[in-house]
DNA sequence: TATAATAATTGTAACAATTACAAAAGTGTA
DNA sequence: TACACTTTTGTAATTGTTACAATTATTATA
């Protein structure tokens, strides 16, 4: 339920030893604005029209430095794109096959298990759904 | 529980109307014996052995056209590569980050469910795990 | 401040998975 | 056999991603 904030993401990117560069500020803006898990192709277009110098490189470096520092999560709901979500609060996800829409949904992932699993480690979980979204039908 | 048999694949593909060509017979049952979710590379690398001509297209063809029947699910789990699985049956899915291996595992899929999704249309639910598996820890 | 060391960005090329497409081969029917 | 139809094949094109070396920016040091 917390808000995802600047001061709370620049806390964690400074203990995690990770430099704020006006690049890596720009995408952070871009994916706490933007929370609709946008692509690689997307981010580097919007944001490429007021940086005109970014590189598709530095978004897909900044994205994978987020994602291993647990900034970011990546979701593979599709397997021809990643797509990222700033929010790594516990969430379903379910993408509209008719208009291609992820949306989130309330779901307790830590609450799922198996005990099939009992001598794994666990250390990520993912629960996405397909359908047509209410807007769609 | 039910076992995966020629003989219901059968049933399916005729009620569906899809024709059982020899290339489209092999992947079937490379997909039977070999229920270790397989990318379309390691089917197609292990087919080539003894069918020399098998063109990768026809791999890639007869998995859309499988898994548009609703005979065979595609896992995508990781972003970089899509999996295929015979076993359509609900269960999850733990992908070990050591050694790479997909294990299934059990758990209701159908049970799964949120308020905020009451509008929606639901087709197809997924749970993917990351960790590590028994044999690595 | 100047200099050196380090980190981040950029642009391009390479790579890998997938799709498009047209020609060739196979199948069934009259 | 002739014909229509389906499937397969091989190749080229496309797309998402990564590798890498050169350039630029930042930080630490003298
Ligand atoms: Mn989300
Ligand atoms: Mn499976
Ligand atoms: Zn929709
Ligand atoms: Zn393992």
């Amino acid at each position: 339920m917390n808000a995802i904030t600047f001061e709370n993401l620049e806390r964690e990117l400074k203990n995690k030893k990770i430099n704020l560069s006006h690049q890596r500020l720009k995408i952070l803006e871009y994916l706490i604005e933007n929370q609709t898990h946008p692509t690689v192709d997307q981010i580097y277009t919007d944001l490429q029209i007021d940086m005109p110098t970014l590189s598709k490189t530095t978004v897909y470096n900044t994205l994978k430095l987020l994602v291993k520092a647990d900034l970011v999560k990546v979701i593979t709901i599709e397997d021809n794109e990643a797509r990222y979500d700033i929010n790594i609060e516990n969430h379903g996800h379910i993408k509209c096959e008719s208009c291609g829409t992820i949306y989130d949904f309330n779901i307790d992932t830590d609450s799922l298990i198996s005990s099939d699993l009992e001598d794994f480690k666990i250390d990520e979980k993912s629960v996405y759904f397909k359908g047509i979204c209410p807007r769609c039908r």
